[in-house]
DNA sequence: GTCTATAGCTTGATAGAC
DNA sequence: GTCTATCAAGCTATAGAC
């Protein structure tokens, strides 16, 4: 039941996502496990008991942040892969929605390098790793396709992903480390539009003749 | 003063270097903050006054593992980015030679990742942002005498630099987390082959007539 | 010097009033 | 739905025996 503005004090966001959004920036900053639940509350403007009535526990509510972020990644990049256009143009398209997701869930992608890398915390198990194959099976797919339509050149397939995913991985790491290099979604595009083409001047022809 | 085998017991190695070795592997898997002293004395087999006497502290024998590498990984990558030959060669080489060493101190490397990305552990101050650095410019460096030398494209050097080390950070971050893949050395090397050579069948014509 | 027992704090979590 | 008050478990630090 969504209450509704009651009396004359409206809570100034939804009480339930102001305790996603509080605890999003905790978790992101001091790590899963140096986060209490008290910081997020009081951060929040609200007590404890709150917090154990909308999410179970503290788990819980850390499961609710990576899920509902996982699954707007994933309608994000399903949406994006099946576009119709050219294979360049489709997978430009698919990294740069996937990075625009990444710019404004960058909390979130903080929290995931942070267990992913880090130590153990005593966070609940979330498969970061299908995160990340969500992805890649999205670039392979179009990457295979566009071999299959000679818009891309007879390689390795799965060279060709991990040559794309690289770009974009190296455009995340600097958005979370280095923000202020701007390098953002401009920069990404034109990394991968170098990849596209190529960075040596006497570009292979197609396999035979490579550089060595 | 070193010391030579004395009585009968034979030390299997040098004390310190255990020591070294254990915490490296200890500091890698349970993090910064959860590896106890006790249990790096314990696992290499000596007392705690043995690690204090050899570094000062916790944070002594840390940031010796971590200065260690970082001067040997100075010297692979100055060694390397010396050679002569053709730029695509030396830039193959160089990425070569740093990945060859990331793979033998691959648990260096992820301690590295641990605390640059994991939550604050209580490990003191070392500039991972300067090992990083160290190898954008070296390969920046060849990338544009590349230019100069027209055997790279008229393009941003910046983008092609980060293309290059978006290529190895994928096949650092393989390494890291799924070792089973066996991307590798081989991998990585057809990884920044496919990067020079370009992916589009329509190789772009040294920025003209790019694709769109 | 070393070990152990315990006091005291912090944490995640809950009961019950309103 | 939200509060006050409180719980049990886990940790750190240390007093004090040996």
């Amino acid at each position: 039941m969504k209450r509704k503005t009651k009396g004359g004090i409206p809570p100034e966001r939804d009480v339930r996502e102001r305790l996603i959004e509080v605890a999003t920036g905790l978790f992101a900053n001091k790590g899963y496990a140096t986060a209490t639940t008290r910081e997020i509350v009081c951060a929040a403007g609200v007590t404890k008991p709150v917090l154990y009535y909308y999410f179970r526990s503290k788990e819980g509510i850390y499961l609710e942040i990576m899920e509902k972020s996982y699954k707007r990644f994933e309608s994000v990049v399903g949406e994006a892969a099946s576009v119709s256009g050219d294979v360049i143009e489709r997978l430009l398209y698919l990294c740069d929605k996937a990075f625009e997701l990444v710019l404004e869930k960058i909390d979130v992608v903080r929290i995931m390098y942070s267990i992913y890398y880090g130590p153990p915390q005593g966070a609940p198990f979330f498969d970061f790793d299908g995160v990340h194959q969500k992805l890649y099976e999205a670039i392979g797919q179009i990457v295979i396709e566009g071999i299959k339509k000679k818009e891309l050149k007879e390689a390795n397939p799965e060279d060709m992903t991990w040559a794309i995913l690289g770009a974009f991985h190296m455009a995340m790491e600097n958005e979370l480390s280095h923000p202020e290099r701007e390098l953002g979604r401009e920069g990404l595009r034109r990394i991968l539009t170098l990849i596209f083409g190529g960075i040596s001047r006497q570009t292979g022809r197609r396999g035979k003749g490579e550089t060595k």
